[in-house]
DNA sequence: TTGAAAGCGCTACCAT
DNA sequence: ATGGTAGCGCTTTCAA
């Protein structure tokens, strides 16, 4: 702070207009770009502003234009990699349309997501994207309709909300591959969730709160009711939301004399949990154990055996999300839209019929 | 839009002090809990918010005050894990402190740092936290500082800059497990980053511009020269920025009749893609060749064999770049401060003698 | 403890 | 094309 530089004071419009000799309405139109201005002026007001190391207030700017050129985004953890990816996603296609994003994280904690939601709104963000943690506790949301902003709901669809949304095709994809352990003889398909309920047990659907994965569940249990299988319910495991919670349910999964052949991993953090432990156990894969995970995570690619997993698009998620958002804010009206981007099934070598 | 419910006009404080009956200010002084003002008074106040649904507006506050609460995070690319977690270690902090994160990610490129920086200083953000591409291009960083706003470096230090920076002991750990390998036997080991130069040939260490990756090829060709390997130089290997940049670097480094015996990635992203084609090229791990990576992202511990790496705090390294800064914001008046976050060499087993 | 009034820096409307 | 001026919603003196 050696040198007093360009002192501390806050240049304005005001100050630039002074020493350009117009007034402060041309100033500001030349600085704000908008109206009309002659060349002659505009030059000298920008010399002004140079010389007086001008710096606009976007604050300033939004409270009067009531836009903010922001957009609020809610995920449950950016730690993960999935939501790392919908997050660029999102981010790319914000920057590309002139857009800032304000990032809040829920941890999946819905008061966490209440409150993020309510600073966000009184941010004066232009429209949110989130990933809701509950379908079921949706009065945060309304609020964001309510307050006017505009909503996208990312990979976790809540139908009753009536916003857009964008979403993979989970329902479906659970069908399917459990439709495939099922042809390739498996009988005992375990689905391990992190999502949870009080005593850890799943009794029915409307259990589970989380959206994306009450679909891949359903789809899970209708392809084994499909194939004779009554009691799909019971291999469905909840809670697996640390390693250390991963590990004690793996040791009730694999200490098991009735142990799965196969298990639907929920997300790629379970998956890499259940891969070490199975290596740790001596539970060879893929023949005495078949893995298979949501999210074409990295490192699936490159284990040995290689992962088997749902390829979902989550870059783009994130970015169709974001392209969704930015059409409301430039003013399309269309009733909710739901997108729903395809899934694909990588076959690698984590799936063999069951040894026994 | 049925019902036109809680209509979408705007309520402000003022039509809070109306329906309560005292003035603009009182109400201002309830609502933004400050001041003083009688229980009952308070009491009425927060009744006649609650019934017009009022919300308050940050902008208009931090309008006044100067203070928007929140820190601008600039970052190269939030989906590799590596800033996922530093990102998560910001916001965790930052939210404990009340404080909201605007997140840009750069993509490594320097115009579109500036450019961020720029709007984030616009949007008055208190504080920031940058990544800062290169470290040659200070001009647009030093803006911060005049602007009268705090930066924080994370990861790559500057010090010409003279701001507070967080980092890991790059330089000393590099330097270190290039001991490690040398002291294994290993004669031609192999430094390869994403870092790059006009003609991808590396000279000398200023040509680097990221300022972690500079220290740490400091330390590796240090260590080299210590054990009399003059040409350390000609093993490092820049521009592995895509899997297919890799790939062609990687051609080359396997197919010379001088292969390396053992390569340090300056990221997980370049070991994933390494180790995956070793394998695919039949170079069986760990005996034809040692692999060890900065960064212990969550993959390594689970290939065969499992990846050696420097472990970095990265989560801690976030969280102390957010702490510092908020310290500032708070007031803190100290010389710049330089915070070295010690790393720890995890042993897996991607290491082992040179086989010729 | 409460109120009146003056801004914060900008845009937008209405004149000229 | 340019200027004057009234706000945006809030905080913050200063008086009462």
């Amino acid at each position: 702070m050696k040198e007093a530089q360009s002192k501390n004071v806050i240049v304005t419009v005001a100050d630039v207009a002074r020493l350009a000799g117009v007034s402060k309405a041309t100033a500001a139109r030349v600085l704000g770009g908008y109206g009309t201005v002659s060349d002659k002026v505009r030059l000298e007001v920008k010399a002004a502003a140079k010389a007086l190391d001008y710096r606009p207030n976007e604050l300033a700017r939004s409270m009067t234009t009531g836009r903010s050129g922001t957009i609020g985004v809610v995920v449950g953890d950016i730690e993960n990699p999935f939501f790392g990816s919908a997050v660029r996603g999102i981010s790319d296609m914000a920057r590309s349309a002139g857009f800032n994003v304000v990032l809040a994280n829920s941890g999946e904690d819905v008061d966490v997501e209440r409150a993020a939601i309510k600073t966000l709104v009184a941010k004066r963000v232009d429209g949110l994207i989130v990933s809701p943690a509950r379908a079921g506790e949706t009065e945060h949301l309304k609020e964001i309709g309510r307050s006017g902003r505009s909503l996208v709901l990312l990979d976790r669809a809540i139908p009753a909300l009536g916003v857009d949304t964008v979403t993979a095709d989970d329902r479906q994809a659970a069908e399917a591959v459990t439709r495939l352990l099922l042809a390739r003889g498996h009988r005992r398909i375990a689905y391990v969730t992190a999502c949870d309920t009080p005593d850890h047990l799943y009794r029915e659907a409307s259990d589970i709160h989380t959206a994306s994965v009450r679909e891949r569940i359903e789809g899970f249990i209708h392809a084994g009711r499909d194939a004779g299988i009554s009691d799909m319910e019971r291999w469905v495991r909840l809670g697996a939301t640390t390693p250390d919670s991963i590990r004690s349910l793996a040791a009730d999964l694999f200490g098991n004399v009735d142990m799965p052949s196969a298990i639907i991993a929920s997300d790629s953090l379970i998956a890499l949990e259940l891969f070490k432990l199975a290596r740790d156990s001596g539970i060879a894969m893929p023949d005495a154990l078949s893995l298979l995970t949501f999210h074409d995570a990295t490192w699936t690619a490159v284990t040995t055996p290689p992962v088997t997993v749902v390829r979902q698009p989550v870059y783009e998620l994130g970015e169709a999300a974001a392209r969704m958002l930015i059409e409301r804010l430039k003013g399309v009206d269309a009733p909710p839209r739901h997108l729903v981007l395809p899934t694909e099934l990588i076959e690698r070598g984590s799936i063999a019929p069951p040894s026994r």
